[in-house]
Formats: C-alpha cells, sequence, structure tokens
DNA sequence: TGAATAAATGCAGTGAATGCAAGTTTGGAA
DNA sequence: TTCCAAACTTGCATTCACTGCATTTATTCA
C-alpha cells in the first residue's frame, strides 16, 4: 500500500501545475481508451507508459499502482462548510441531509464528464476494478460516520446514553449510501440530466419505500 | 484474478482429504501467527511457506494468492433449504427473516474458533486485508439481493409494478447487513456467548431506532 | 499389485512496485 | 538576467507475487 501523490499540488495557474495536470490526464487517458480495447488485464503499465510516452518510474510517481491510473481522482470530501452545515443542520431528517451533502459533493468533483463517462463503463465492466471502487467508497463512508455521529453529539445524544450511537450512525450512512448509488445510477442512465431535486425525490420514496410499513418481528 | 481451489474438494474422511485440511491449517497457522507477529506487510509468501515447510508453488495452488490465506475459508452461502424458507418466508418481515437467515448461515460455517479469533484480529488491524474481506462481503451481498427479489416476485411484487424493485431489495440487504455487522462485533466481543436471540434484539432495537421517527422531507 | 489419478515440487519467466542516484526543468530571489 | 533550490523525470537494479510447464511422489481403486 503506497500513497499516490495529490493530482493537484501546488498552487494552479503556474506552468509546472499545468503540465502536471497535462501529464496525468494524458496517462489516465491512454490508460482507459487500452483497457477499453484490450480489456483491463490485458493492459500492462508499460503499454500505459509507451503510449503517453512517459517512464514507468513516472507513471508510478503519479499513480502509485496501476489500478490508480483507473479509480476515482479525488477523495471526493465534502468541504468543511459543507461539512459544519450538515452537522449543525436544523435536522429535519438526517437521510434527507446526508444524502444533500453527499450530492453536493459528488456533483462537482469530477468536472470532466468525458472522462467520467469513459472510466464509468470501464469499472463497470472490470470486477476488479469495481472491487476497488467499492474500497474507496467504504473509506469515504467512514468519514461520513464521523459526521453523523458529531452531528448526533452537536444535538445533545451521547455515546453514555445510547452505548451503540455509532453502530447506528453507521446504519444511517449505509442506507443513504444506498440511496446514493441508486441515485448516480439514474443520473448516468439518464445522460446527467436529471436535477438533483429529480434524484432526491427518487431516492426519498426508496427510502420511504423501506422504512415504512416494515415490521421487526 | 484467479481462483483457488475450493479447500474441501473430494470425498471427505479419505487419507487424501485428511492430509489436504491439515496441510491446509498448517499454512493458515503458519501465516496467520507470522503476520500477527511481524505485521501482514512484512510476511512474504516465502517466510510462510518455509514456517509451514511446504514449496511456494503449493502455497499457490492452495490459496491462489497471497491475501487468500487469511481471508474467510468458504463462501458461507445459506443452504438451498434456507433460502427457499426465506422465499417462500411467512413474511412478517423481510428485516427479521433475512437476518436469521444469515445469522444461521454464519454461526456453522467456521467451526474452529481459535482460527476465527486470530484472524478476526488480524485483519481488523490489517486496512487491507479488512478491505479484501469488505470485497468479500459485498459479493456475498450480491447473492442476497438475489434472494430478496426471489422473496418479493413470490409474494406477488414484479419489476412492471415497481421499476426500482432491484434497488429496494438492494437496500434492504445493505440494512440487514449493518445489523450483522452490528451483531458480529457483539457476539465477538462478548466472547461468542450471546445466544442468536439476544443478537436478533439488539439488531432489531437498532433497525427500529433508525426507520422509525426518521422523516425524509 | 498395477495402472489411473491427485498432489507436491522445481524451475524459468513475467510483470508490478520500490529505492536510489543520477539528470532536467521550473520558480523565484538577487 | 542570472543563478540556485526545489520540483520533476528518468534509468537501473532489485524484490516479490504469481503463472505455466514438466517432473516426481503419494493415494486410490479396480
Amino acid at each position: 500500500m503506497t500513497m499516490s501523490l495529490p493530482a493537484s499540488s501546488g498552487p494552479a495557474g503556474t506552468l509546472r501545475s499545468r503540465k502536471r495536470a497535462a501529464t496525468s490526464l494524458a496517462i489516465r487517458r491512454a490508460a482507459i481508451a487500452l483497457a477499453l480495447d484490450h480489456g483491463y488485464e490485458n493492459v500492462t503499465v508499460e503499454m500505459i507508459c509507451e503510449a503517453s510516452m512517459v517512464s514507468q518510474r513516472t507513471f508510478f510517481n503519479y499513480f502509485g499502482s496501476r489500478e490508480g491510473v483507473y479509480l476515482s481522482a479525488e477523495k471526493a470530501l465534502p468541504s468543511a462548510e459543507l461539512v459544519a452545515g450538515f452537522v449543525e443542520g436544523t435536522g429535519s431528517s438526517v437521510f434527507g441531509d446526508l444524502f444533500n451533502m453527499i450530492a453536493g459533493t459528488v456533483v462537482d468533483s469530477d468536472a470532466n464528464l468525458e472522462l467520467f463517462r469513459a472510466r464509468h463503463q470501464l469499472i463497470h465492466q472490470t470486477p476488479e476494478l469495481l472491487n476497488q471502487e467499492k474500497v474507496r467508497i467504504s473509506e469515504a463512508e467512514e468519514s461520513f460516520v464521523g459526521y453523523v455521529m458529531a452531528r448526533y453529539l452537536f444535538q445533545g445524544r451521547s455515546v453514555a446514553a445510547t452505548p451503540d450511537l455509532e453502530d447506528e450512525a453507521r446504519m444511517v450512512v449505509s442506507l443513504v449510501s444506498g440511496a446514493m448509488r441508486y441515485a448516480m445510477q439514474k443520473w448516468v442512465a439518464g445522460n446527467f440530466t436529471q436535477t438533483r431535486e429529480d434524484l432526491v425525490r427518487g431516492a426519498s420514496e426508496l427510502i420511504q419505500r423501506i422504512t415504512v410499513n416494515e415490521h421487526w418481528p
């Protein structure tokens, strides 16, 4: 396990950072094109490097691993203000507020739609990459659990009073995350045309359907 | 990505299968002991082979990959009768029935408690292994989604009437899976003393807490 | 007992990943 | 502009996971 360098390091706009972004993008494009062509398993790092005209060492400097080049570029964590807004939220519903926070993060994290589509297609047709993407998501979820806990504490609940408060938070996150996956799917299928409100409405109905009219024995 | 040979192939009780089981267990033990000692990252396949006195080639014949030796032995899928019972279940609650089916599968899948404990400890202190274990679990969840769908169809619901029926199933599974994780945790923490009823009760309360008194906007 | 079958091993080779020690390019201060 | 330091790229050697293939050894069963 190694860290890859952050894709956007240093000040923006300098020659250096522009070159860096260009190189990163070139490698990504080459890698995805090759994989879409020959299948993920049959693409070697050497091939990617040849196609994008960098040394193997540079490839690993950028992405840390062969998979790295295919996975989501950024951590896609919400900004500090978004988090603060959620934690101290008016609180009509944890579900709704959490969903909105995540949605707000996802939409602008990957500005490059063409690459997003290509990568999405590749990932969803390559089991190994899909698994890695799941890992990535589950790491993000870990942060969300922290936010939900913070919100609970802000609302006056305590671990002393509810020993398994964290488990509760974990399950809320897992539920909302499921709704999110559902919404993303709809979004991609619909060519990114739906508004956020559309997606929220769909997810809302879905969650209501399973939380209402269900009785634990 | 490669397949590892099934741990228990061929008839049980023969010399061959007994030897096979013994070898597998010996390698597992050696691997886990080494990792608990030196840390997962610092254990090479060579070390494991030396400690368990087999060739590297044999190691890979058994487990297919270095991680393989650390992960859950069997697929831990419920038996056909259990599934049938769930699908045609009396149906007071999908949550409850699904939880019980999974619980029934987990308890007897890993008869060897000492190894279970050691592996559990190792996995939960090694991020990389934890991730792989999550992948494993998410693959199992995929099957559960199928079972829930089957149950829905058995109950007369249809994809025609509810286009996102599968998403609903997916979310039910994710919720129950969360409850399961919670229960497992309690079970391990309590040294495997609680009865299944205890665990169900705890999980039940947890799910109720998040499905009741929550209102989507 | 004597094939047929399964399992274990050795060996050679591929490809991912890392560390190190060069070179090259860029940013910024003098 | 000039020049230095920091950032970046690269080549090289090495380790390690993993695979295919051929060979040997151990079980099974007729």
